[in-house]
DNA sequence: TTGAAAGCGTTACCAG
DNA sequence: CTGGTAACGCTTTCAA
């Protein structure tokens, strides 16, 4: 009944003109004092909001962006998108989310829809599926900036993600030092630039200490509970089962950690496991597991930040790391009491 | 450079009129099939996407919803939040996700942001410093729509929930028939509503089963890992400690669970421990914990259900309720092997 | 200091 | 079948 109240509706009540309203309303100078507090004064009253959407068709901005992820159930994925949107807010702008289920067909629409939102730029975390990158060429032609986070791609964007080859290196190296020589590598896909990272720190530490590469003790396959699970119970059925295990994502530790439990193995005595995953998960298990900490808040800060310098034309590619660090805790350690 | 294309600029191209090109592209008939071929090819070849600003003032409609929950970050919030958006998106409605970070000042920000935005409906799952609801008085006023979900309150607003109280007086009737008998409840405040029904689902299982009440059992204090840590270590270090512990809420599992390994307590030998969790949660901890399993995707079906109806003009407070049933695992079945 | 009018992109109505 | 125009809410330029 009570429709929105305008400028218009608040001109006509006062016998003036919109855009006496307008400048009222705005506080820019050229209206008397005693005429503005009589327009402040009934729009305050009626409870006038601006309509963004006016705004919007004026301005040709929108104070909006979209965030694509694979999962926003998955705790990796929606802490990125507390921080970004966090970040977001700080400088007015809204966030409209989209959840592509990691597929690519999904995150094509996603993308589709943000660009028909007008949304003023795109953080985009790629699905595992993804491979080619007609989509993203499609939004520069539309000349909607994005920014790849956390699963980028070797494209010509702006990039924030974490220091994938060295993470896995530091905590490969750690296994290694802490006297594991079969160290199994559970990681996703070969398409993923995030899964071969991670695969190449790991490698690197086995070649940096001279440690044999084992074939058949690298797993890369799809992310999900169930090939996690699945791959993790054929490396413990190996004729020389690993005594150590590394993961590439927070649902593969998951995975692993169950399937070496439901084996009735002890962590850390029989096997070590560590990997990236949220500090969550790692505290959540008994015992805790070592982990890569990644600084979620960080990433979502910076990407923000990227994406809004986009938005603001500029058109520099930069590439921004955040540090993913060793946090040490028990299932790595095996001279721990248990 | 290459702005988007507009009707108007298709319509200059061909010299004709946007009010042609509208109805070409509308589809509509009163258009020859000639003219209306050659404005879709150049629409299509010009990438002309409508500009949902222009309507969303045209219809005052805006296809867009507003989500609140108290923390992204928290498997149970985000699962909610996937859910109502995938029903959204089925709707055609995109969906705007705010966090009120577990705070009232915040949810009221948001709120208003929301309003600003001109969203047509908004769900809201309480965060839980809110005692006073003027702020849903301020919407009904502004004539926005409000849902109310997972964390409701007994206000004049549609909700949809768990069965509180139900669920938690199942979980405590399992727990007493296992052989407990001084069960512990690790809860919120008092002043939400959904904390306020689990302990009256778990009082009357205890009446029911003539188990005597025990006032230093019961916690209700602020929810978040650090007091449910304390918490659960003060019932831990009583004379008496419990030999149960239902918790009302994730985080307080979580929290609970590790302050009893953290003990060197055996669970269940020593004690047993179920609640509200997310599947999860339960299925990461070892031994892995009987929890209540929320249907979360039901709820947010229902919850996005209830807020198209109001949208649509029903003006009916109807109270969904999903079930949450118990899932029994491990961690509250003393005969287990372990 | 105020008013009038144009324009942002779209659709609907009324003429031709 | 097509063109012209008004309208949605707001800002801005120009004129008074």
């Amino acid at each position: 009944m009570k429709k929105n109240v305008s400028q218009r509706d608040i001109a006509r009540m006062l016998g003036i003109n919109v855009s006496t309203v307008s400048r009222a309303l705005k506080g820019v100078p050229g209206v008397c004092t005693e005429l503005r507090e009589r327009v402040l004064a009934l729009a305050e009253e009626h409870g006038y909001r601006p309509n963004p959407f006016a705004m919007s068709l004026r301005y040709g901005s929108t104070r909006t962006i979209g965030i694509v992820v694979p999962d926003i159930s998955f705790n990796h994925y929606a802490h990125l998108v507390k921080w970004i949107e966090a970040e977001a807010k700080m400088s007015g702008y809204m966030c409209i989310v989209t959840d592509s289920g990691d597929k690519y067909v999904n995150e094509v629409e996603c993308l589709e829809q943000l660009v028909n939102m007008h949304v003023e730029g795109i953080a985009l975390c790629l699905s595992q599926e993804t491979t080619d990158f007609v989509h993203l060429e499609r939004l520069k032609e539309s000349k909607v900036p994005v920014v790849l986070f956390d699963r980028v791609a070797d494209v010509d964007c702006p990039t924030a993600s974490f220091n994938d080859v060295q993470a896995a290196r530091q905590a490969t190296l750690h296994l290694i030092d802490g006297g594991a020589r079969r160290i199994a590598f559970l990681g996703g896909p070969n398409r993923i630039k995030q899964a071969v990272d991670r695969k190449h720190g790991y490698l690197e530490a086995l070649r940096e200490r001279r440690v044999p590469i084992r074939k058949e003790l690298v797993k890369c396959g799809h992310v999900s509970f169930n090939s996690g699970l699945s791959d993790t119970l054929e490396l413990l059925g190996l004729p020389e089962p690993p005594d150590a295990i590394l993961t590439d994502h927070g649902l593969l530790s998951i995975a692993a950690f169950q399937a070496i439990v439901s084996k009735g193995l002890r962590i850390p005595q029989d096997i070590a496991i560590t990997g990236f995953m949220s500090d969550w998960v790692s505290g959540m298990s008994y015992p805790r597991m070592t982990f890569l900490k990644q600084n979620v808040r960080e990433l979502g800060r910076k990407t923000f930040k990227l994406l809004l310098d986009q938005i603001n034309g500029d058109d520099t590619v930069s590439h921004v790391v955040v540090n993913a660090r060793l946090s040490v805790r028990e299932s790595t350690i095996k001279d721990i009491k248990h």
